[in-house]
DNA sequence: TTGTAAGCGTTATCAC
DNA sequence: GTGATAACGCTTACAA
């Protein structure tokens, strides 16, 4: 027997607040409430004991067929629903993993999770995604959540509190940290190579014939931007092209990063012939910029975006980017996780961003 | 003290499989498994009684200070996370709410779970996401999973499952559908006027001299699509423009539909001036199909979508779309629920989408 | 104001 | 095989 479904939990936990009392009482079809069926109802139709119900429920033990058969017969009659709650109170276990996200409206995250969701299902175990939206206070209480719920393990994804108080914050739990990459030993880490995505979409524009190559930064103290920005330095200086300062632009992900990015570069008039974009929606934004100045893209502008989203394909023309491997690393998370609380060593193959080549680039002028 | 964190959890029930025992075994730090500090252990540290620690925490009676801050500083110094579990357990209520998503990677469904966790931010409730996937069978299992959390009451965000079938899962769990319109009276529904919608984008597009419009449906039997389409129909009506057949495509809300679409209708040769998408993320797939077409959009075809999603405004040109109040109509949903758990009658006000003018429409030719 | 004790619905440990 | 019965960690009458 085998039951299936993906359960999302948003919890905001506060204490001190007692304000809902009357849930219980006045339900909607008046105040006759259902009470749930639980185990012990269960027991009583099939003339059994708590025990062998919940063993034919957990296939825990043999039970006689005859027994077993009326078990069932009495669950599905009366529709029971064993009480989650009840259940990990008595196991101790919640056969749970905690997944910290940040909503961030980007699919790449999305991907992430699905992934996680991927590489957990059928093991037994369910994960409980915990916002933290970018903020470190959020990020920290919902951590906090995470381990009131008495999770098994934890899949952080993304976020920026210190490795340290990640370190206080989960203890001895198993924790697998994805998109991002900590310096220390004891973190468990899953990334992508930002800086080998960043060498491939520069080479490329570099093999079209481009030297003036324009780049739009990440958040500046962003790792991926960081290390998506070394690689762009290092294919340059590779093929022996002098990195210009003025052809290179902060941002912040965003496409209206983008788009300023575009109208700075403009102003300079440092002359530039491609623009390479830290994600595909600043990428975006970019050429929207270059739209809206009348300049063609690729014909007089060529641009290489990161991430490979949904809507990069669609872009006019459509963006040569890098994709990320995104839902490949939830799910290499998820199993390295499981390794890990079942105590054995962390391991994990690198992860490589492929280029994905579309329209977006064209010979060098 | 207000704790606060968004947990979200994605959860697959599976009976009969028991095969992760060792996991408290063999922690990370080797096999001394770090005991959970419980509401007893708080209460030896303040030579208080459970009960006290209890009142204290959950501030639901008066206490002598002095033990008041005996209790929160044992509390703060042994780190001591309340278990969820055993709470919910003890006392009947969950505090939770169940939240139905589709996971669809589209920023609309993001938006409206933004807005249930801003409407029950505050209010002591937490909400629980289950996926549905957009499969009938799903659907049914993330309901389930759902009761068996023993949610305090629903929030349905789309889906396909039949009211009839609804109304069995959800027994008389308060329970409110966003997002989707069921007839049934006994169903509680939020939901934007589609029509109303159809109508703004079409007539916006009439308003410009467009006679020849073409329309690229969403899903045939979803409700939103026929909706919009109901609205295009009543647009031209009104107009006295005669609806014409041939520039009826139909779509699926996907990106490559709206390519299709495009091909379709250039093949078959009737003439068109404008596009109305069911969704931006069609109208991005027929804008691209145009552009590898080499026809000028919006001078040779307008084109308006419907959502507005965060790439609308940097498409080129930027989309004319209709704006879903997405957000708000997770808000409303939520705080309907909420009165609806206490007893309070169904309450919501209609919801409207809103023209939102950018660049993609222009004057007919 | 405080403590004692009885649940809440399961699982787990025993004897039988 | 099966059934009592003791946890699990917390809330909540009920007493004191």
């Amino acid at each position: 027997m085998r039951e299936t479904g993906f359960l999302w939990s948003a919890t905001v936990f506060i204490h001190g607040i007692r304000d809902a009392r009357s849930v219980s009482d006045h339900l909607q079809r008046g105040p006759e409430t259902m009470k749930d069926v639980t185990i012990q109802d269960i027991a009583a139709a099939a003339k059994v004991s708590k025990s062998t119900v919940s063993r034919v429920l957990n296939d825990t033990s043999a039970v006689h067929p005859d027994k077993r058969r009326a078990v069932l017969e009495a669950t599905s009659r009366l529709g029971f629903q064993p009480n989650a709650f009840a259940r990990s109170l008595a196991s101790g276990r919640s056969m749970t993993i905690g997944v910290l996200t940040q909503i961030i409206g980007s699919p790449f995250y999305d991907a992430v999770s699905q992934g996680v969701i991927a590489g957990l299902s059928g093991t037994g175990y369910s994960p409980i995604f915990a916002d933290g939206r970018w903020q470190r206070t959020a990020e920290v209480g919902a951590i906090r959540a995470l381990v009131g719920r008495r999770v098994d393990g934890m899949v952080l994804i993304g976020g920026d509190i210190p490795g340290t108080e990640l370190a206080n914050l989960c203890g001895t739990l198993p924790t697998v940290v994805v998109a991002r990459q900590l310096a220390s030993e004891q973190h468990h880490c899953i990334f992508m190579d930002n800086v080998e995505g960043g060498y491939l979409a520069t080479n490329h524009l570099i093999e079209f014939g481009h030297q003036d190559i324009a780049i739009i930064r990440g958040i500046a103290d962003h790792r991926d931007a960081t290390d998506r920005f070394d690689g762009y330095t290092k294919a340059l200086h590779e093929a022996g092209i002098q990195r210009n300062p003025a052809l290179i632009i902060d941002g912040d992900f965003t496409a209206d990063s983008g788009v300023h990015a575009i109208d700075t570069l403009l102003s300079a008039g440092r002359p530039f012939t491609a623009v390479f974009a830290a994600n595909d929606m600043t990428a975006f934004g970019a050429r929207l910029a270059l739209h809206q100045q009348g300049i063609r893209v690729p014909e007089e502008v060529s641009i290489v975006g990161f991430d490979d989203q949904a809507e990069a394909a669609f872009m006019t023309p459509p963006l040569t980017t890098i994709r990320q491997p995104a839902r490949e690393m939830g799910w290499q998370a998820s199993r390295a996780l499981l390794a890990l609380i079942d105590g054995q060593p962390f391991e994990s193959r690198p992860l490589h961003g492929e280029l994905q080549v579309r329209e977006s680039v064209a010979r060098a002028a």
